[in-house]
DNA sequence: TCCTCTATTTGAACGCGTTCAAATAGAGCG
DNA sequence: CGCTCTATTTGAACGCGTTCAAATAGAGGA
């Protein structure tokens, strides 16, 4: 650990990055599956061997098959942070900023959408790391709210505190809802996602200039207290184990 | 036709009803075991021994250990209808209605959270039988929308047709928000999901209320069409590869 | 009574995800 | 060079859900 040495070392000097090569080939290898034959179809025998590695190596580097599921969501997360800060560079408007971010979504997933449907199964379990609110995902939560917080707030469109405090997280559910519904939607090229994505774009638009109205306040308030409770940051993290109850 | 010894024949001419008592065994002992153990931890083997029978035989009643899991989601649904008639044969008001529906929902699953997760989980597969989109679990929802239906309707509170078409599918997905909330609540006798159950209702009724200006029609009108389309009835569900049962 | 046909029941076997004790490789050091 | 320590790699083995060919039971007909 301290120190140097050999051909091998990152500069980071933590690991030997050797590892880190045989890491990313069978992260690959298992994506390609993944995506050719569907998630279920591949088996942790057929990745190994495609990577050229034993079966033992790949739970080396991959805690479980889930794991390797949150390794691919991490990266068309990253390529949706992307997308959407191009968007958010180029327009100013409100609606033309949150319709870009949503499509950038579904457009990042899109290469997905069979296996999309065993993320989101496994998401849905409390106990999985892949859980939205778990601890694990908290960080890019964290970012995708970010997310949201900058398409209001970058644009060119002023918003009441009350919402730009609880718009971000709103928003966040809202897109999650969206994407249930492309999950769930054998449309030719998802033309109905899309299209429920804009015409659900537009209303939450009104909403939120209804919701502009002072008289509208107490409402804001009330919402606003929701959110804050649904913070999953402040939710006990369902914990595992031993005992039964 | 029936046999005097009795219990040999069904009306209906199709089993013999010696296996309905197996299947109603199986059943009962693997609810057992779900509750004591979870889900994960009991084995379709534990289940077979605990009921007396071979591993294949559980499986000709139940053709997977997800399908044990749809008995059980059946079976509290119905207990949550029973409770809710009750409370709307009390409840005139719609905000005792709204809440009575609602509490005694999270009542009749209490005994099952633990294992609620995993319920939560498989129907979040697209694929599976147990999703609520799904066609097999059509007749549920359809039973569950219509409660709430009954909700809004038979109380004394008069609402706009408007309304009244879209808010038996909104309040069911708000239902399954909360049971959202709920699976992943470690709070000592789930007081926080009680809490926001109570004010979420609060807030959903102040909406209706809101929502019933005629100034803000064109918001209905707008959410009607969304709603509609997002009726699970005219999404194609996703088909699994062979036969039906 | 025996035969037939269907409903039911069995348990071995399969393929899967996962685990683990043990083998190997390679760097630093003498 | 050999020694040591750690990172890496292996493949057999385990327990699971599930399948299936074959055995059994029991009712109706001859």
């Amino acid at each position: 650990m301290t120190s140097s040495a050999g051909l091998l070392k990152r500069e980071d000097g933590k690991k030997t990055g050797k590892g880190e090569q045989t890491r990313a080939q069978i992260l690959e290898t298992a994506l390609d599956l993944f995506r050719e034959r569907g998630y279920e179809e591949t088996t942790m025998r057929a990745i190994a061997e495609s990577a050229g590695v034993s079966v033992g190596n790949a739970y080396y580097y991959f805690k479980s098959k889930e794991h390797l599921i949150q390794a691919f969501y991490a990266r068309t997360h990253e390529e949706h942070l992307a997308a959407s800060r191009e968007v958010l560079l180029r327009e100013r408007g409100l609606r033309e900023r949150l319709l870009g971010v949503m499509r950038a979504k579904l457009d990042t997933i899109a290469p997905y959408r069979q296996f999309s449907g065993v993320l989101f199964k496994t998401a849905a379990d409390p106990a999985s790391p892949l859980n939205p609110f778990s601890v694990e995902s908290q960080p890019v939560r964290q970012q995708s709210t970010d997310l949201f917080a900058e398409v209001i707030t970058g644009g060119d469109t002023r918003l009441t505190p009350d919402l730009v405090a609880a718009l971000p997280n709103l928003l966040w559910v809202y897109h999650m809802g969206i994407i249930l519904y492309w999950i769930h939607d054998n449309s030719p090229g998802c033309a109905k996602s899309y299209r429920m994505m804009e015409r659900s774009v537009r209303l939450v638009l009104r909403l939120i200039s209804l919701f502009q109205f002072p008289l509208l306040r107490p409402f804001l308030k009330e919402l606003l207290v929701l959110v804050t409770e649904l913070r999953v940051d402040e939710m006990p993290v369902p914990l595992p184990p031993p005992g039964v109850e």
